[in-house]
DNA sequence: CGACGATTATAGAGCGCTCTCCCCGTTGTG
DNA sequence: CACAACGGGGAGAGCGCTCTATAATCGTCG
């Protein structure tokens, strides 16, 4: 912007029309004459005219983009989010969220404002700048439970979706994954291939993801007669998958087969055993969750129930259209159904 | 935004003030009566005021609002950017990038929005974006050489500040790294263990990336007397390095030092050194490139050079900030020097 | 042939904010 | 004691756009 870019004004001085006709043509709104809406269009392209974003904004009262939250709780010190970046994009997951939001966005010429929201401080950024009218709505993904941002946004009245169901309990709406069926899905994968001294490298527990996860692999199991699965917690990262399985090898040198609560860990399981001398199938089975890129990277490659991220980010991002544009209004959930798909591991 | 917010105007009314002097105060312009100061603050306060930031906008000409732009060429498809968009955060370079530039960017109360430009259309949704004053510049990361961005950005008079020097020449400020130096340093750990008979896993050599940490590496060798370097070509992917890792184990069997061009490739290298029976360093000693995160999950921790990218990215944010304020008018370079990180691989 | 819808263009009033003038009162100075 | 200088506040003109009310134009029918 460094000489005075043309405005409407010029642009209806050049066509000699006047400005509503103009913004008419542009908007393609009502009836203008084809041969007045030709030369509109010529005089824009010999202008080099384009619309100034906050002169429409000010007046239709809508910034036409969204904020895309990376909620959690992180060191809770600010300056720290550096750290919580880097971890946060660590996980595949945030990729496959982003594609799917950005697919569903892009066609209509809206693109994402990136924030995390770690702490409290952070958070208020992110309510401030959609109470500023900077974004029309939120789509918040959390990477802790007891996330307080859902419940201010809603508190706030400001449109928000989330990935997930809120921890802490509020009139948001929500995408979310049949976990429990997920963990089924594994439990069944397992007991297939013969497996029965199973155990688990589990997501948090406090984390419904984690648990329902976790539950439902029980579940499986137990209505096969398999009363018990030793449960070592992890913290969905790599590191804390290795961890956790050293753990369980050490109480459990028998284990036959291993449900990871996600692809991340089940890599970390992966290498564990590798540096046990285990061979994956053979010894012991493993099944992962979410079918991330680490699925077919990691060696072998996993067998692991498929959690159609970008398919659910898409969903967030039309829910969240639907909430600005007041089509929807109450709040609304939308729960997707896992799959298994078979790999090398299992 | 349900029922009306508060505006300047309804504070300045319960203060009892002007327009005016809200608006100082808001923006700790000038001197204002520390009592009035209190007064207003406390309307601000009472009536929940959150300045509009469209109108801001309008008159102070600046969004306040920067796009950070992966760009590259994808399948030139439109519509297939869900799966460029899930590659670019495969690599955890990326998730460094935005690390870095939001660590830069939030302590000013600003978020990057998230583009994607791997198609002509998409280039120019980033421009016209930037031309609506939408966003006052762009950072540039371009995955591929060619990239015409940079340059469209240029033409246009554009603030825009690129990750790397732009293969397509043009007058924009970019950041980058002293790759040959890096390609030298990742030599003298070879040779240091006594390396003789080594080889590489380049980068892309259409990407000058890719072609000066080769060239560095190879002067490297060339000035301790080795003259001739085994090279296979990858493309800075997990899979592409497993590729040429095979080509070259299959050529050159002998082999007993590898340099990867970047740690992703490097991890590929391994697995495939693995799978053929030889160890790391022992029978074959390995250096990446980045010290990214895969660097510290690899088997064996990787040796690697590192590559500031948190740091380069709050650098490129710097100087963007300096162009957009005026502060700076010439386009400007700023190179970092690599550093040897050393682990277990070599 | 005048009147009356129907259609299409214009005029102009804001949207909420910043910022340049301008004014007023107090203090300092010759 | 008159007048300049200065600190601190207000009035009001836009920023560039959308959109409603209004005017102009045309065809058509009583």
């Amino acid at each position: 912007m460094n000489r005075q870019a043309p405005t409407l004004e010029d642009v209806a001085r050049e066509a000699g029309v006047s400005r509503a006709t103009v913004s008419r043509v542009i908007n393609g709104i009502r009836n203008v004459d084809p041969d007045i809406q030709e030369v509109v269009r010529r005089a824009i392209d010999s202008t080099g005219y384009a619309p100034n974003r906050a002169a429409r904004s000010l007046v239709t009262r809508r910034a036409e983009t969204i904020a895309l939250v990376v909620s959690g709780a992180g060191g809770e010190q600010d300056g720290a989010q550096g750290e919580f970046a880097a971890r946060v994009f660590a996980d595949p997951f945030f990729g496959r969220v982003v594609s799917g939001v950005v697919g569903f966005l892009r066609p209509r010429s809206m693109h994402p404002v990136l924030m995390f929201a770690e702490s409290e401080s952070a958070r208020t950024q992110v309510v401030d700048y959609l109470r500023q009218g900077s974004a029309d709505g939120a789509l918040v993904v959390s990477t802790h439970a007891e996330d307080p941002l859902p419940a201010r946004l809603a508190a706030e009245g400001l449109p928000a979706v989330c990935f997930a169901r809120p921890a802490v309990p509020a009139p948001v709406s929500f995408v979310d994954l049949a976990h429990r069926q997920g963990g089924l899905l594994a439990a069944e994968r397992l007991l297939e291939r013969g497996r029965r001294r199973v155990a688990t490298v589990s997501g948090p527990l406090d984390v419904p993801a984690g648990q329902e996860r976790l539950g439902g692999f029980r579940d499986g199991m137990e209505r096969a007669g398999v009363p018990y699965v030793p449960i070592a917690e992890g913290g969905f990262t790599l590191a804390s998958g290795v961890a956790a399985m050293e753990r369980l090898l050490a109480e459990h040198p028998e284990v036959d087969g291993v449900f990871a609560g996600n692809d991340l860990m089940a890599q970390g399981v992966c290498q564990v055993l590798a540096r046990h001398g285990r061979r994956v199938p053979q010894d012991v089975a493993v099944v992962g969750f979410d079918d991330s890129s680490v699925a077919l990277t990691c060696s072998p490659p996993l067998t692991t129930v498929r959690q159609p991220v970008e398919e659910m980010a898409a969903s967030m991002a039309r829910l969240l259209e639907e909430h600005i544009h007041g089509d929807r209004s109450e709040p609304t959930s939308v729960i997707f159904d896992p799959e298994l798909v078979v790999r090398e591991s299992a």
